[in-house]
DNA sequence: CAAAATTAGATGTAGTGACATATAATTAGG
DNA sequence: CCTAATTATATGTCACTACATCTAATTTTG
């Protein structure tokens, strides 16, 4: 559906870019939202999910926190405390490293691995809602993505 | 910069339209980091900011809560706790409906128009960090985000 | 090398998102 | 019309973002 419609606005987009910024904050939230609830059963959260992945991209290294934020897609979000709660859940451990005892190694636990694979069975997750375009226009949307942030 | 070297996955993508998913959240956190720093000096969050466009573009009649709901670009925020932030800011005022006691009527006050116009004025706000893409390239994505969402 | 600057990470706070539950007012049904 | 269902909104909780500040460890520099 198209987005003034989605959001019913009365007043009209002052320029198609103004209409681009809202498009994709609106199609993020949508995504999201959708992938939250995907995920919950497996007790995670996307940030969390998407930490988890990161730890499974290293296995069987650890990954410090710095080498954390600079992967996750979210830079900002705080990967000291989201690795607090995949520690209660013990889908990571954690140690103070021994080269530099400013830093911490995480590692993913089997736990954490399997929690992951489980979710891979079922991995029409995010990408089974995206099916309304093809995969050329797949392309071209990653294209202007890219080219939009310069 | 292409998605993968912004989140440096080693991981390759399954597909592209996993790539069209991390890219979208990718470019919404990105955009919306933008958005809040340019509202920040204004005192209003980018919800804030978003709720006060649509009772402007109510005023002079008021909104509802469930009409700021309605047109909200994030559904499920609160609304009722954003309505208290920008009445704190005396940006609105707010009143029990005559009609419906339980409904409550939300304007925007002149001290509300009058950051909005601020804003305006310095409407590189969004827009102007969008300017890498052409505005053909603007319609072309719109229409994908549009389609993708079905 | 010792003091200063930098770096890694933890922690505190305000605002928000998602969601469950609560309350009061209104409408619907018998 | 009186009770039950619905509706409009408020409130409480947990997780998370953004951001500021703090501590401890390491590196830089004079």
């Amino acid at each position: 559906m198209e987005i003034e419609k989605e959001i019913k606005q009365n007043l009209k987009f002052s320029s198609e870019y103004q209409k681009v910024a809202v498009n994709i904050l609106y199609t993020a939230s949508w995504l999201s939202t959708h992938h939250a609830k995907a995920l919950k059963p497996f007790g995670l959260t996307p940030q969390q999910f998407n930490l988890l992945r990161i730890l499974r991209g290293q296995h069987p290294q650890p990954a410090t926190i710095n080498l954390l934020i600079d992967r996750m897609i979210d830079k900002s979000s705080n990967a000291s405390r989201l690795v607090d709660r995949l520690l209660e859940k013990e889908f990571v451990y954690r140690c103070v490293s021994d080269a530099d005892k400013r830093a911490v190694n995480v590692t993913i636990t089997e736990k954490g691995l399997n929690v992951l694979s489980q979710i891979d069975k079922k991995s029409e997750l995010l990408e089974h809602q995206l099916q309304n375009i093809s995969p050329e226009e797949a392309i071209q949307l990653n294209q202007l993505l890219d080219k939009l942030r310069g």
